[in-house]
DNA sequence: TTTGTTATTGCAACAAAGTTGTAATAAATT
DNA sequence: AATTTATTACAACTTTGTTGCAATAACAAA
């Protein structure tokens, strides 16, 4: 349904996601808006987000839902099926801009896919 | 640390693997086994199962864990890297036998990669 | 500016999936 | 047969996320 009025909750999220360039996880936002946004508003708002094409969610190596603000969405159409990376070292994730072609598999039809690819990221690295 | 001793709990859980050529996700194992294995011993089964390389798991769209035997895996190291396809009609869960590629990514060093494809199955194309 | 409508929020309670501690049981070894 | 200890069942718990509902607050209309 998207979000429809301006409140000063939708006003807080949104601004965690000017704030941080990676994706957050949901439960990380949960404890950031602490005392401020109740964590069953938290994930509501994260819904009405997805639904306006201003995020995107996907779930990471435990399972847990993290989110990104995304680049090209419309109501309509999620663009953003690129894979996400997550580090192992320091647990960040974020969203990657290559193109990863899934062959056509014999006697199915693809939707959609899901790559999260893991590995050490570039700071980590770099503290080695 | 593996299975070390042949139990009856253990076999019961094999079977189900022999029986199904798919994968099978840890909540339809706690409901088959159910009244005959405790859902923690499933469980932890599973985990040593995983540790001597016969089955690998993998997260599906909704987090949940499946299971599936591996073809050609060892104590030592996972094999089964390949992607797998969830069908979004009948739910059922497969491995696939392709290898999707993963560009190197420019300061990041890639340890793995889960590929989830979505889409429909042979069986459920022909129920159309 | 006040009023009315209804989207939004907070709270508590719940639900699903999986984990942990522990005493009892049962493989396997001696 | 006795002993050792891996395995199991059970209950209780944890984590992540969801639902129902009454109270609140945006926004529009008067």
């Amino acid at each position: 349904m998207g979000i429809i009025r301006k409140t000063e909750a939708a006003t807080l999220l949104l601004e965690e996601f000017k704030k941080d360039s990676n994706a957050i996880s949901a439960i990380e936002l949960i404890k950031r808006l602490d005392q401020k946004i109740n964590k069953t508003t938290v994930y509501r708002l994260l819904d009405k987000l997805e639904d306006d094409g201003v995020v995107h969610y996907f779930l990471d190596t435990k399972g847990i839902k993290w989110y990104a603000t995304c680049s090209d969405c419309s109501k309509t159409q999620h663009q953003d099926v690129h894979p996400h990376f997550q580090c192992t070292e320091c647990g960040t994730v974020d969203c990657l801009e290559i193109k990863v072609p899934i062959p056509n598999i014999p006697n199915r039809t693809i939707a959609s896919s899901q790559i999260l690819v893991v590995g050490t990221c570039e700071l980590c690295l770099n503290l080695t």
